[in-house]
DNA sequence: CTGTTAGCGCGTTCAT
DNA sequence: ATGAACGCGCTAACAG
């Protein structure tokens, strides 16, 4: 239910422009001047009123900038969800860059729920001059509607309406599955992401054309919620389609498979190799430390701050940047079974 | 380098009360009380102006209504470490509460540093009405000075100028000691966490003291900076101290160790056993998984901000929420080694 | 219950 | 180079 943010008596008066035009003897206009127009001043009393602000302790109003220029000096990044170490090394990145531009970050998950991302950017559209859209769960017109409003930058996520910010996976994923291909892996089971990520179906249809080159089988079991849980609970799945190698959605799905492997007492890789991506905080000290791809997410959340920073900036430069991967492999990886289930 | 905000040209004007005043007839002041003003104004034309409202699309302008209130509507969280999975526990919940009273929450990290910490408050402080700071590394005289601005709720921080939201850590650190003596550990290691930690001071006077009262020695090896790798580094230092049982600041550090160890092909727990304190995403599948000693956290977060409502609702509530902690006893803790290194 | 009148602090014409 | 005047959208007196 929300509020209307009204009751305690207001705190002191803050010092405005006034009070150091007035310190100084000259019009609040040319305070205003000579704190953000460089040049449109004399010298001299550019750095007298300078002088008094600091003096002073001045701080600019931010809302009482925003109102005639339209510009809030915020920018909004949604994420699917914060617990995921995916985000925060996006978050750590964004806001590293929007701090050195002067923007503040606001951070807002959406739990994966596109209703809730949708509605999220709506009532956060007023107060922020774009968005940053981290593994968007919206479709294309959901996100133009979003665009209408304010300028947006997505990241894993390509959309006309968007500067796009991608990671490149596919030369990884095709090393990946060449490398499960040399250990003797036929059969490839895709344990795959949310029905509605852009990343998740890219993910697929690579897998399934490389290991199509190859001669290898593969096979998607999915769409599953990206959760350790939703991991765990598809092994017995995966055990069915008689795969000897699971690749996993991301990380976090790629480590609840591998807990569960481990609690059947399953050998990994003995008896099933397992792959996630992301290379997320945890993923290099599983037993076995798990074999991934690796992208620079910190690198791209500065990116994408940079990019909404050119647009705000009037810079036109609607495209895409795409960030090259690297695989990391780990011991959750080994050749394939001799035995094989359905022999 | 901060920038001005200012340069592409603004978006297609949104509408405004205005807008709504003139479609239904009434009044601008009008439409402002039937939209916010619950009861200030007759059922009838309330419901018109609402209609007319969400007909047009209305969305507040949050800048200008901050101008003559005073309030921004937006809450700070500042966080230590993002990428500390205590973090965004603690985000989570906060910004849920947050979203529940209408508030936008701005999170930012000021990487373990206080001088960043301190201006990071003072330069968000003209855009907020309320900080929360979740394991601050200021001294209290640096939170008076923020308190000056705005309100402040601490979280892990007890401080005389702040609500505070707190772990009680106590019963389950003297559990912990108590299990340790039990199992033969008459040498217990501290590896520290920063200097500046409220909580690092208050972890280590009460493994001190539930030492003691065991007749069991304790060691502090510190400060450290809480990360993987100093916990890694610590390896070493910690085998010095002849103890046979390290008890780490924080899970990020016992993870460092833990791994360390298993580097050195030293038995976890045969040689050493190990504990951390926060129990985050990965503990429970570290190799062995890890002992450590679980708090709300997202409760907190979301208790803080409750905090915060409550004191820019006027309501003056000074004072400590505390909050119950709980050992999780896992495979990082065995018996003492038979023969200890300093026999 | 509702309309009128003033600002909130700042940027921005338009003058000078 | 500087000052005066106006308006951004909204809330808050103050009438009626």
């Amino acid at each position: 239910m929300p509020n209307d943010h009204s009751a305690s008596p207001p705190p002191a008066r803050r010092v405005t422009i006034y009070d150091i035009a007035k310190r100084v003897g000259v019009s609040p206009s040319t305070a205003s001047r000579a704190l953000h127009k460089p040049g449109r001043v004399s010298k001299a009393t550019e750095e007298r009123v300078k002088q008094a602000a600091a003096a002073l302790g001045y701080r600019a109003n931010p809302a009482a900038r925003a109102l005639p220029t339209g510009r809030t000096g915020t920018i909004a990044l949604l994420v699917a969800d914060i617990t995921n170490p995916v985000s925060f090394e996006i978050v750590r990145g964004a806001e590293r860059e929007a701090e050195k531009h002067g923007y503040v970050l606001v951070t807002s998950e959406f739990r994966e729920d596109h209703a809730k991302e949708a509605s999220r950017a709506h009532s956060l559209a007023p107060s922020v001059d774009a968005f940053v859209l981290a593994s968007s769960r919206l479709d294309d017109e959901a996100i133009a509607k979003i665009a209408a409003l304010n300028p947006v930058v997505t990241i894993n996520r390509e959309s006309p309406s968007a500067f796009s910010v991608l990671a490149d996976h596919e030369p990884a994923l095709r090393e990946l599955v060449r490398t499960l291909a040399a250990e003797g892996h036929d059969r490839l089971c895709y344990l795959a992401g949310p029905e509605s990520s852009w990343t998740d179906a890219r993910r697929w249809s690579v897998i399934e054309a490389a290991a199509g080159e190859r001669g290898v089988e593969a096979v998607r079991l999915g769409p599953n919620r990206p959760t350790r849980k939703a991991g765990s609970a598809a092994l017995e799945a995966v055990r069915a389609t008689g795969a000897s190698a699971a690749l996993a959605y991301n990380d976090v799905m790629a480590i609840g498979l591998l807990t569960a492997a481990r609690d059947a007492r399953l050998s990994v890789p003995g008896d099933l190799s397992i792959t996630g991506i992301d290379d997320i905080f945890g993923s290099d000290f599983t037993a076995p430390p798990l074999t991934t791809i690796a992208a620079p997410l910190e690198d791209m959340g500065t990116a994408a701050v940079r990019h909404v920073h050119a647009a705000l900036s009037g810079e036109r430069e609607p495209g895409i940047d795409t960030y090259p991967t690297q695989l990391v492999m780990r011991g959750s990886v080994g050749p394939a079974p001799r035995t094989k289930g359905k022999k």
